[in-house]
DNA sequence: GGCATTAAGTTCAACCTTGAACATAATTGT
DNA sequence: ACAATTATGTTCAAGGTTGAACTTAATGCC
């Protein structure tokens, strides 16, 4: 939903939501690599890969070889994809303060240690169906 | 990270998430309609179109036409796929109280409450980029 | 009753993401 | 130096979801 809303939103400005993710991630980030981005995004190298030659022909960013490892793209933003970035980030921005409008900031930050605990929980689990012994005197 | 991990432990069932989904909520509501079931899982119809008949190929489900009105599919579970349903559903259980094994009940409804108050304020907001007489007022 | 509108379900083309296979470049070991 | 391994980025086919157009059935309105 939050996906759908600020896709919406960011169709002023003729991007996307993917996009905004890499553009946001640039403008932190100068000079990253295509690797690096997609490890950051949590999605795979070729997601990058397909993703990147539509802003870049937006001239949104430029792509330059790494001059002593010529593997590497580093990316960078240009004027533009910054001027962009910055008014999409706006946007964003104004849509997450009004959601968080009625929670203070103890209520946020208790949900996000909750949160990060039950994602460790998660990551502990076993998905093969066999427990294994250290779990077997839970319950 | 929650869909990968269920999806690998469902393979066992030989059913993906996307299946569970629909199959806990035959469980819950027997005889339901494929839009009333696109409805409660936030889909579009033509994806439950799609999905029906390959849990229907197992014999996990059957479709019925309605009585009275005869452009309804009414969706019952067999017993295999009663059967299928509750080993799923024991599994995804697993998961989510080794996910919130740390965390107790308090916790767990204060969360719930932020969220919901962030959903709803998500939803009231606009993504045209006109604001409205209504906002103009706040902070 | 007959015609327009609304509703349920299906089909299809489009989009997004992924993982595997590939090409190219760097590193490592001998 | 050379072969084997590892790393970066690209391409492509496959899977999943969506929205629009379509079919069929029910409802509303004159």
């Amino acid at each position: 939903m939050i996906h759908q809303k600020l896709g919406r939103a960011l169709a002023r400005l003729d991007i996307k939501v993917p996009h905004l993710d890499i553009l946001a991630n640039l403008y932190r980030f100068e000079g990253i690599s295509q690797q690096d981005l997609a490890h950051k995004l949590l999605v795979g190298r070729s997601n990058i890969s397909m993703l990147l030659p539509q802003i870049e022909k937006r001239g949104l960013i430029e792509r330059r070889k790494d001059d002593t490892d010529k593997r590497i793209l580093r990316l960078y933003l240009t004027d533009k994809g910054r001027d962009i970035t910055l008014r999409a980030l706006a946007i964003e921005l104004e849509l997450i303060e009004h959601s968080m409008s009625t929670t203070d900031t103890d209520e946020c930050n208790f949900v996000g240690e909750v949160m990060q605990r039950m994602i460790r929980q998660m990551e502990d689990w076993d998905d093969t169906g066999q427990r294994d012994a250290s779990g077997m005197n839970e319950g």
